[in-house]
RNA sequence: GCGCCCGUAGCUCAGUAGGAUAGAGCGGCGGUUUCCUAAACCGCAGGCCGCAGGUUCGAUUCCUGCCGGGCGCACCA
């Protein structure tokens, strides 16, 4: 990394002068003016040396091995700009090429083990727009921690039991005897969507007339199951793996439960309630059982078990334990992805954490420091130029596959792919479509509000981001369909010289820490952008340069060079699961 | 009222663990194709980075206050 070439010199400077940074920043200027890389350092030791930044960074150019350097200018008031040898920058492509598909692999993880929980809907439903945000970030999130080392767990949580799964139940019964034109009751508060009916439908399907006088307890099941199923297939749609490695875990929140009294939640035969009343941080009142969150300054104290009716725990007491769980499941890294609905909700929890922790009612090794919370902000999907009103309960809402389908309807053939038969016309339409999914909602920061336009995702099938970066890809593809490249150690790469050639390996030389910075902040959307930026180079050099020529040693080099670029675009996609056609 | 997120070009949004002259796409205007896929490329126009203070050599980024939008604030999940 070139990066790492600058730090090192500049640390070995330092050394010359007695001084230290405890990191050294290398940022890459906006403007070529400033160089190839670019620090800072010298308004981090000013005040060591005595000097001012500007004379700071001179002693330091001073002792600067600046054998890797065309030159090394202290500029401004202090910024110290390297413009790297062409022969520096080369080795780029023979690392790329040397290191192949592990080429941004990082080793942050190894050894380590992590879970990321996310999307978690309970089964009354399809998961629609709402969840669709989550479903992607989290799978993205997972794969990057993959790609980082961790042994990681993808976990779903939900919960079958309780008023929402009873409603969902006595819905679909009343829909069912509506069908069967006996008379029904619907329930006041029940499940309004299409979906009822057609689960009733498969009931009435299976099973004719003969489950009229069954418990809803078994339409809630079958719906259940039905709905699940469904669910499962939507991400599996959408995460593009296979049915078994969408998630690793289902977690069923009754599994908390494995005490014959469930009013309490164990876990692992440790009380969670009493932990918290042992750490003073649970008391009784007005015959509820509340959480003392104002001790580890939250708001408000909250009811962990009702007073009411059947002294069931509210969710809060299941979400402790359940995270207690994950704490003594031994993850080095817990990664929770909430909606910002749910915001409350997390700190709440984390908050009986750290004070079971603290009071030491947790074993060591389950420091809440380890979970780390992603909030996203909400999706609205804008159709019309206007926003789409959305209610769960009306049902009114889009779901993920209308969503899919939505942009698979306005896919256009390239006239190539028409030759094709219609399986994979359908396919090709299919990926685009997943493409554009995943790559909208990918390129905006989950912490910003987000519209999401309907119309616009659907008209944009030339003008959009994802198009133009597939593009980069095809157009390297049809080239190397061409051309047979020779084997990399009999390639002159010293002829390449044009600077567009060389911007795309600075590029390239980007990639490792892009990686590295979006896993660590959890953050996709930098990758999303660098895809964009390389993409934008690749069709740059494109115009202006011939790959395949009379030029024999010239194009080997060149193809070498589009090699590595193409592994690049390539890992970024598998990172974010996109689907890179070889014609388009 | 309290908590969190957001406010950047006409529109949709990147960027911000403090850095130099703030970016992209779309939309607008103009140009480029005998040549590996023009789903491309190049150029122009467009900005008090919500407002006001503070910290700093330096703030779109950090702090405080205010304004505007979103989401929460159940003995619902």
């Amino acid at each position: 990394m070139l990066k790492e070439l600058v730090r090192e010199k500049l640390r070995e400077a330092m050394a010359k002068l007695g001084v230290d940074a405890p990191k050294i920043e290398i940022s890459v200027p906006d403007k070529p003016e400033f160089g190839d890389l670019s620090s800072n350092v010298a308004f981090t030791i000013k005040a060591a040396l005595k000097s001012s930044p500007r004379e700071a960074g001179q002693k330091l150019v001073e002792q600067l091995d600046k054998s890797a350097f065309e030159k090394v200018e202290v500029v401004g008031p202090g910024f110290i700009n390297f413009f790297l040898k062409r022969e520096s920058v080369l080795e780029v492509l023979s690392e790329v090429l040397l290191q192949r598909e592990t080429y941004g692999k990082l080793a942050l993880g190894s050894g380590k083990r992590a879970q990321v929980e996310w999307v978690s809907a309970n089964p009354t439903g399809p998961l629609h727009i709402g969840h669709f945000r989550q479903a992607v970030l989290g799978d993205v999130i997972s794969r990057l921690l993959q790609n980082a080392g961790y042994d990681l767990t993808r976990e779903y949580y939900f919960n079958n039991a309780g008023q929402q799964m009873r409603r969902l139940g006595n819905s679909v019964k009343a829909r069912y005897l509506e069908i069967l034109e006996l008379p029904a009751q619907f329930p006041e508060d029940g499940y309004q969507g299409e979906y009822i009916y057609e689960i009733a439908q498969m009931i009435r399907d299976k099973h004719g007339s003969s489950w009229q006088e069954r418990d809803a307890v078994q339409f809630k099941e079958f719906a259940e199951a039905a709905l699940f199923t469904e669910i499962k297939e939507t991400l599996k749609r959408l995460f593009r793996l296979a049915e078994n490695k969408v998630f690793d875990i289902y977690y069923n929140e009754t599994w908390l439960y494995d005490e014959p009294d469930h009013k309490f939640v164990y876990v692992n035969n440790n009380q969670v309630l009493d932990s918290l009343r042992q750490a003073d941080l649970a008391y009784d009142k007005e015959g509820a059982v509340w959480f003392k969150a104002t001790a580890m300054g939250r708001p408000d104290d909250r009811v962990l078990v009702r007073s009411k009716g059947e002294r069931d725990p509210t969710y809060r007491l299941p979400d402790i334990a359940y995270h207690v769980n994950k704490l003594m499941r031994g993850f080095d890294l817990v990664i929770d992805i909430f909606g910002a609905d749910h915001l409350d909700t997390y700190q709440d929890v984390l908050a009986a954490l750290r004070g079971l922790y603290e009071r030491k009612k947790l074993p060591s090794s389950c420091n809440p420091e380890k979970i780390r919370v992603l909030i996203h902000q909400f999706v609205t999907l804008v159709s019309s130029g206007k926003p789409v009103k959305m209610s769960k309960r009306l049902a009114n809402y889009i779901t993920i596959d209308e969503l899919i389908d939505e942009l698979k309807s306005t896919v256009e053939l390239d006239e190539a792919v028409k030759l094709y038969d219609s399986a994979t016309q359908e396919a090709v339409k299919e990926d685009f479509a997943i493409n554009v999914a995943r790559y909208f909602i990918l390129m905006r920061s989950p912490n910003s509000h987000v519209n999401f336009d309907l119309d616009l995702a659907k008209q944009q099938s030339k003008e959009n981001p994802v198009y133009y970066i597939m593009y980069a890809y095809t157009r390297i593809a049809a080239i190397r369909d061409k051309y047979e490249p020779m084997s990399v150690a009999t390639v002159n790469l010293d002829l390449l010289k044009e600077r567009e050639e060389l911007a795309l390996l600075k590029k390239l030389d980007e990639f490792p820490s892009i990686v590295s910075d979006a896993t660590e902040q959890l953050a996709p959307q930098f990758l999303t952008t660098y895809s964009y930026e390389l993409a934008r180079l690749v069709h740059d050099f494109y115009e202006k340069h011939r790959v395949i020529s009379e030029n024999q040693a010239l194009t080997d080099a060149r193809i070498q060079l589009l090699s590595a670029v193409q592994l690049v675009l390539k890992r970024c996609f598998e990172l974010l699961e996109l689907k890179a056609p070889e014609r388009m």
